[in-house]
DNA sequence: AAATTAAATTTAGCGATTGAAGTAAATATT
DNA sequence: AATATTTACTTCAATCGCTAAATTTAATTT
């Protein structure tokens, strides 16, 4: 359930700092300059020469590239490095990115709290801000100015200005384009066919990106959670719908027509249960709120009225104290979690799996017994088995993983190309 | 059925030519050389200064390069192009990849017949050979010594001598490290751990690699079939066991730790049928040879003991004959594979599902009503829904299919670098 | 203090590519 | 028929990104 350090993929540690950790060799094409500086940002802190062998160039150029960001005030030399072991020779200089060098927001809207982080360049949060969401859906427009005042209260308790900003981030779950920021249908949206990167840019006066929840807390694990140090991943969260994100060489796949990553409408029984979406059989409908809660409403004689949350936790407790038909349901449930994840292992047999999301606290889906599941429900196909990790995060995962994608648009942006 | 034009994909039909069609942005590092090539290969030829165009580079750089690989033998001048319309100004002069400037071999080992083709430069084949096969594993040893004589066929067929093959491909099923030609299993081999592709190499003097069948079949599809226009597509064949293939980005996706796309395996229901694999409920289990054929024993009284093929012809024939118990067979079967079919298109979202291989005649599985089956399973999300498209090859698919692993082979080492 | 070791910097040069100017080969206009 | 126009191809100087090797800097060891 914790990270072995025994698979095909990358076999160190995630190491210091934040963002995607990536192999010496990367035949991507990103220029040496944004390579120097990921990967000093992925260290925490990098010296010249250690940053010349991992990406495999000539120190020559990172002396040249070092001196260009430094002066571009995104790099600075560290003073008191521990060296690692007091040897001859001239001691390395180590570099780091400076935290303040530039600031992006991360927005997440949901049906219960709006949330909203501003970060710095290195991924610490500066200040974080939440609000009510409407539960029932809203226009943008409404939205929009719900979430402003987020954003003031933002830059006040910091102490920025718009102008500092450099990227926002929005998750939002549904159907979206991130390339443009239009969101063809949302749980959350009135309307369908919303520009929101535009809607939202009247915020801030910066450029917005926009991408759907199961995308933006795969980001959260790629940049600051278990993935960094993964190739290869895959991200699944059980919430009001199953959702997943899958990391392919170091890279967020987002599917291969945009949408795709269903993984809570994939069926795992034909005619099965009734789906919120109107078909039988889906994961979600055996898995998600309103699968344990309906069937919570028979098994306890609850109403289906008291608000989810609520009714959720009622059954939970029930299930530890022993109520058998409580139980039931999450073993029910729990088996066919198990069936997706060994189908996922299957499919692409990732390195590690995360369980991440808010509610990774019903331990009954997410119990030893599931993984031993999962285990027998797959192939051992030589190598080691999939690793299996649950993560569970506060409610600022989302918000969190908004703003890496801001970061990494605004690492693009800004350090992409010199001089800006 | 057929192709449609209409996906967020590369939007024109398959141009002439052979070989993937990058579309026009392709941010991987090749070598404007080797990009260069490959645009006029799998175009069948283009002018320079369409290439320039279509890669994006100068016009200048075309001419360079068009020139060394001119001087090289790679590509030629086409004398009578029929002008696109007779506009004024200099007639564009296209460029055409000289057939005969290298050959490759292609081999594919099955437990039927081991099947070879000798091809030329884009892809023609130039000579075919076949033996039968052993029914049971063979050592690594006894089946290259069997297949070795279909090599001199080739050669001899078409008056070739061992030095003008540049590259051997081999396909496999079973567990294969294509990096190393490494088979760590496979059902044909009584071996574990064979380096089949040092084994072969002693038969011809080139380079051999090895790649197993799901892999190979979807890239015979990138290169010679439906999928060359398309960068995203999804292979799956129903033959012995459930194979499948991806390709994201115009490249052959091999899995994220080599293992995966394990499609077979993939559970489709809990505490189903048994499968060959031990496991119960996996797709293969309704799918497949044996499961067709152990269910067709009971329901028409024929013994396990025929052979294979011949009691599916039987059981395919009383089907379409009215015979309720063997219609009943190949309906189940047809549902299951529309459940794994949409499990993919949830996952993936492709532009299209190739179904492919030898197999494509037990029309049962593969009509319009499983297709109808498939889109019922499917969420509508806005874009059009995947298109799914059978494609009833010749049995020596695999063969070309490991040829096309072997012509990109052969393109890496002869073009990818000037004056080899 | 001298020798040794290792990191960082400087610099000459290479290779791939571009942009602009020039050439070639066709049609259109007079 | 001569000239203009259009388009494709070629040539070439300039440039950019990077490397390899020499040099400088800063530490430890003897």
């Amino acid at each position: 359930m914790s990270v072995t350090d025994a698979d095909t993929d990358n076999t160190e540690a995630a190491p210091l700092g934040c963002g995607p950790v990536f192999p010496e060799h990367n035949y991507q094409s990103r220029s040496l300059r944004k390579q120097v500086f990921e990967h000093v940002r992925a260290y925490g802190n990098a010296a010249r020469i250690d940053t010349a062998r991992a990406l495999s160039i000539s120190a020559g150029s990172v002396t040249g590239i070092a001196a260009e960001l430094i002066a571009d005030g995104f790099l600075r030399e560290v003073e008191d490095v521990s060296r690692r072991e007091m040897s001859r020779g001239r001691p390395p200089v180590a570099l780091e990115v400076v935290a303040d060098s530039f600031y992006v927001i991360g927005i997440n809207l949901s049906d219960k709290t709006h949330s909203a982080v501003l970060t710095d360049a290195i991924g610490t949060v500066i200040a974080e801000s939440k609000c009510a969401a409407d539960k029932q859906r809203g226009s943008a427009a409404k939205i929009v100015a719900d979430v402003a005042p987020l954003v003031h209260d933002l830059l006040a308790t910091s102490g920025m200005t718009k102008d500092q900003i450099a990227v926002m981030g929005v998750a939002i779950s549904g159907a979206v384009d991130h390339t443009t920021g239009f969101v063809s249908w949302s749980p959350q949206l009135a309307e369908i066919n919303v520009d929101l990167g535009k809607a939202f840019a009247e915020v801030v006066d910066c450029p917005v990106f926009v991408d759907n929840d199961a995308n933006i807390i795969t980001l959260a694990e790629l940049w600051f959670g278990e993935g960094r140090a993964k190739s290869n991943f895959a991200v699944v969260t059980v919430e009001h719908g199953v959702g997943m994100g899958l990391v392919l060489n170091n890279r967020l796949f987002r599917g291969a027509r945009g949408m795709g990553m269903e993984l809570g409408h994939t069926k795992v029984q034909l005619d099965g249960a009734l789906c919120r979406c109107g078909q039988r059989g889906c994961l979600e409908a055996y898995l998600a709120d309103y699968a344990l809660m309906r069937e919570a409403a028979t098994a306890l004689g609850l109403t289906v009225n008291q608000t989810s949350k609520v009714s959720l936790e009622v059954l939970f407790s029930e299930a530890k104290q022993g109520n058998t038909a409580a139980k039931a349901i999450f073993d029910r449930a729990a088996k066919y979690l198990a069936l997706g994840l060994a189908n996922i292992v299957q499919l692409f047999d990732p390195a590690v799996i995360i369980l991440s999301g808010e509610r990774m606290r019903y331990d009954y889906l997410y119990a030893d017994d599931m993984l031993a599941q999962v285990h027998r429900l797959t192939l051992n196909s030589g190598s080691e088995p999939c690793e299996i990790a649950t993560h569970a995060w506060g409610d600022l995962i989302w918000a969190r993983g908004a703003s890496a994608l801001a970061l990494s648009a605004a690492t693009d942006t800004l350090v992409g190309s010199p001089r800006q």
